[in-house]
DNA sequence: ACTCACGTAACAATGAAAGTTTCATGTCTT
DNA sequence: AAGACATGAAACTTTCATTGTTACGTGAGT
């Protein structure tokens, strides 16, 4: 696939539980963003281990928020969907006997390093809680149109 | 695969070709990183097109240097493979109806791309001068040991 | 002519994320 | 207790971009 989608499905996930739906399950959160219900649950379990949602079993049952979204960073979600690499470019993993690819690949990685920290420092600053606000601004820019027709789905 | 290597690689191919072997085939450079010469021609094509190395054809033929590595940026190098994505992450490529998901697109669009912009203004200050004298360095510490030693080649 | 080397198109292999199927486990309702 | 609902998790398939490979055309030198 073209990138890792985790991190802004997640957070779009988080938004609209606060928001708009309180608890939900799988099946429901799959529809929000086009996906399915298994690929909901994989994303979700990181979050669960650290907090950020609960999950219940059986009738009733799914997802609900454990905190409020002031209190979750973006860092904090890209953490949670298992951290995959940010850059698309860089040396190879494994390292060379050749003393120049070995020079280059030091200075791309310390320049990638700093390039990192410097985006998980952005991520760690901006709250989840943030994001939403941004939401409700386009919210009440739009007219008070309908917010989020996922699916096309008029009702429901 | 992992991730786009051309970058990396060609700064390897670059220094090779200053400091060591001056023309060189396609042939040969993919021996140097271990790959393909299709490979070579389709990374140094972009880079014969910005006047970085030139090529002719023929007997005798191959690729040259066509400017100091001084007067190469890291960025130069970048654009010349073809400005391959920077990141692995980020919101998905066509534009959402939901209002959440847009504001979430929105938020991560900026950041990546001031990340970005910082990342690449890191690259257009490096050039490879600089990491061919970072191999120098690594070459002398090293108590002048073989410095390239490409597939096991111990002569040739 | 013949060989060497780039130029290019077309196709196959590889690897990671996402999608899907399937079954087990736990929970609520009746 | 039976049945419906929902998560948990393993295994497999699909998709997509990069890389690897094959094949053929063109230009340059011997």
């Amino acid at each position: 696939m073209a990138r890792d989608l985790r991190m802004s499905r997640m957070l779009h996930v988080l938004i609209h539980m606060d928001r708009h739906v309180g608890r939900a399950t799988s099946e429901q959160i799959a529809q929000m963003i086009s996906t399915n219900a298994v690929v909901v649950r994989r994303m979700m379990a990181g979050l669960r281990e650290r907090g950020i949602v609960s999950s219940e079993k059986g009738h009733g049952g799914g997802w609900q928020l454990a905190c409020p979204l002031a209190e979750i960073s973006l860092r904090d979600v890209y953490e949670a969907v298992g951290h995959p690499p940010l850059f698309n470019i860089g040396p190879q993993a494994d390292p060379s006997p050749c003393l120049v690819e070995q020079a280059v690949d030091a200075r791309l990685d310390a320049t990638l390093a700093e390039a990192e920290a410097r985006l998980l420092a952005q991520f760690a600053a901006i709250t989840v809680e943030e994001v939403a606000q941004d939401f409700e601004r386009r919210f009440a820019d739009s007219g008070h149109r309908v917010p989020f027709p996922w699916h096309g789905a008029t009702g429901e």
